[in-house]
DNA sequence: GTGGATGCAAACGATTTGCAAGCAT
DNA sequence: ATGCTTGCAAATCGTTTGCATCCAC
């Protein structure tokens, strides 16, 4: 918990930026979120303790994680962009559930070495890449099968 | 050629829509486009030829194109939807330039297969997936090393 | 002639930005 | 005090939609 502050009050000090009650208090919001928060559903959670807080700030703030290290932004299918904690989080894709809209992560290093092999049969230099699959989850397939 | 306007056609009357001139040119348009075209992109080609045709009614054309089987909406990772032919175009991935915009296609079934495996361990129906590697093609790779 | 299609402009949702006021340093 | 930050509202971008008109059937 502390760790994250820390790595934000240097980036804040490193770039002559200042440390407001805002930013602290939307970082701890933040990572007391689970998984892959979108900048809306933070600015709620956040009107619970701080109401005051707009949502300009919230996207500036978000923002400023992503380039302090501390979150990272990410696309899904369709509407908005989403952010996960980037702190003590290795590389992953995602399993995307299309009915409930559950996100699974994984990790799998086989996928990963072909697709370096694809890269350099194409003599491509990848910088990142993201592999997501969409569908039903478990908990919604045992759903679907029992209302049919 | 033919054939893509035989599926519109067939679409369109199963639909009791219209076949209508604007349909017929944006099509045309279309299929001489390789890869993958924005709208934008789509209605600028457009209008060197049928410089009358709104951007709304490209948006409602290639929507209708994807419910007719003849286009696949595609996300990259910013800005706008992009388009590709789904006629004779069996599944594939994505190569993505971030210095020039060039899109390299490949297919890798053992990727696939892995894929899979991943989604039956977590007991998880995969409906579609995407797979995307962003980085600088060979061309771009050249440059930059040229330059520096 | 009728209902679907079009062009236009207005509406949209997500995100960004200009600006005057506010606060951390 | 200085100047980065904030909240607000207006602006932007890509896309959709309402509506009067138009055209394929």
């Amino acid at each position: 918990m502390i760790k994250e502050r820390k790595i934000l009050q240097d980036y804040i000090s490193r770039n002559s930026m200042k440390y407001t009650k805002q930013r602290e208090v939307i970082l701890e919001v933040f990572l007391a979120t689970e998984g892959h928060v979108s900048v809306e559903e933070l600015h709620q959670k956040l009107s619970e303790v701080e109401p005051s807080v707009s949502l300009a700030t919230v996207y500036r703030t978000l923002n400023l994680f992503c380039k302090a290290g501390l979150a990272q932004k990410r696309k899904f299918g369709e509407g908005q962009t989403r952010y996960e904690h980037s702190v003590d989080h290795s590389h992953h894709d995602h399993l995307i559930c299309t009915s409930c809209g559950k996100i699974i992560e994984f990790e799998n290093p086989m996928i990963e070495q072909l697709q370096r092999q694809v890269a350099e049969r194409n003599d491509f230099l990848v910088k990142s890449h993201r592999l997501e699959m969409y569908g039903l989850c478990a908990d919604c397939r045992k759903k679907s099968a029992s209302s049919s």
